[in-house]
DNA sequence: ACTTTCACTTGTCAACCGAATAAAATTCCC
DNA sequence: GGGAATTTTATTCGGTTGACAAGTGAAAGT
């Protein structure tokens, strides 16, 4: 952290990480810079001299989460030997624990997807399809089954049972004295869902 | 609509439901009062006079929603003759017709639930739990599995199942062509999860 | 008929926050 | 030490916020 392009890659690292945190749980025009240089405990004119606007930050914070999510989610070396089957359960338990480690993932979607703006459309397009489609395969391989045009009610019955509970996190502690971000928590859900979708 | 009274329900009414619109798409900071009435086609200054405050507007809107899902999951007369696995899984097929109807419920619990301040402690202890206890007991009756410990996954694994897709249903549009207003999509995602949770 | 009540309208206020920029200060690199 | 990249400080101009006070008109009560 000497030389000064690593200390500005850092500082664009703090608030990128802020923003993640700060978009998906304000939405995009709830979150303020101020907030978000705040939450970084930066500058609030940084922001503008790294990113040049709001819109451009709020890209580059989509872009860390699903950057997170394909590294997370990366194919494991496939062991021959293995049932099928359970390799599409450990795909599975692997994305509920990336959803309990990054609930931002699920909020900021949510937060996005009720609208129909050009940002939206935007995330969709560049990388949401991406993954969506890679699902689509991966179901596929794994289940084989000849229901094809459920595609988009798995994906969605999965993506929802698979985050919720960690996307509102401080109302699941409240309502059912479950902590979400315990490993023990986490292990048991992504054990559940597994199993529920692939019996 | 003579009577001064019905003048005034109607005039309530028309801002609980344009509040709970806007509360929902736009959490409760994003939502102005000015931009609740606007949508409910009245004045600003009717707001603060029927509802003493943004706050007690916010509840309000809570109420209508909770309302209308009590009205929706209302216990069938249960015919003793069929199968309480079947009767499960219309529940569930309710659930869902309920949750394409009012987006507006899961998209509050997740801008709410994402924070632990005050508001959403009181709708966790006024509208939730009650809802969660039900849910518990229904799920007892049903099932009668052993899993007892298992209720809190089973609980947002469903919730999240049910919801997302008519929760983001301009994103899910987008995604995967599919418009998930239609009586036949809602129906065959009913059925998907219905199926899913009770085999 | 006449007064009171009440839903509603209009206008305003005082505070606060919005993103973006410009200029000044600091730090690193050569 | 000169110059460039990074960071800070200060400011601009604008818009929005929730709440309220005073005023209007029509229905309700008597």
């Amino acid at each position: 952290m000497v030389s000064r392009v690593e200390q500005s890659e850092e500082t664009r690292g703090k608030i990128v990480a802020a923003a993640v945190a700060a978009f998906s749980t304000l939405g995009f025009h709830g979150a303020s810079t101020r907030e978000i240089a705040a939450r970084a405990g930066i500058n609030q004119g940084l922001i503008t001299y790294h990113f040049r606007s709001k819109e451009l930050l709020w890209r580059a914070a989509v872009e860390k989460i699903f950057a997170s999510l394909r590294t997370a989610l990366v194919p494991l070396p496939t062991s021959p030997a293995s049932d099928p089957r359970e390799q599409a359960r450990e795909s599975i338990r692997r994305y509920v624990r990336f959803a309990a480690a990054h609930p931002e993932l699920f909020r900021l979607m949510v937060e996005e997807g009720k609208s129909g703006d050009r940002r939206m459309q935007w995330l969709v397009d560049t990388y949401l399809r991406p993954f969506y489609e890679g699902f689509k395969e991966q179901l596929a391989e794994s289940l084989s089954e000849p229901e094809q045009s459920l595609e988009p009610h798995a994906f969605y019955a999965l993506a929802g049972a698979v985050s919720l509970m960690f996307a509102v996190e401080p109302e699941c502690r409240r309502l059912t004295g479950l902590n979400p971000k315990r490993k023990q928590v986490v292990e048991q859900h992504a054990d559940y869902v597994a199993r529920l979708f692939v019996p």
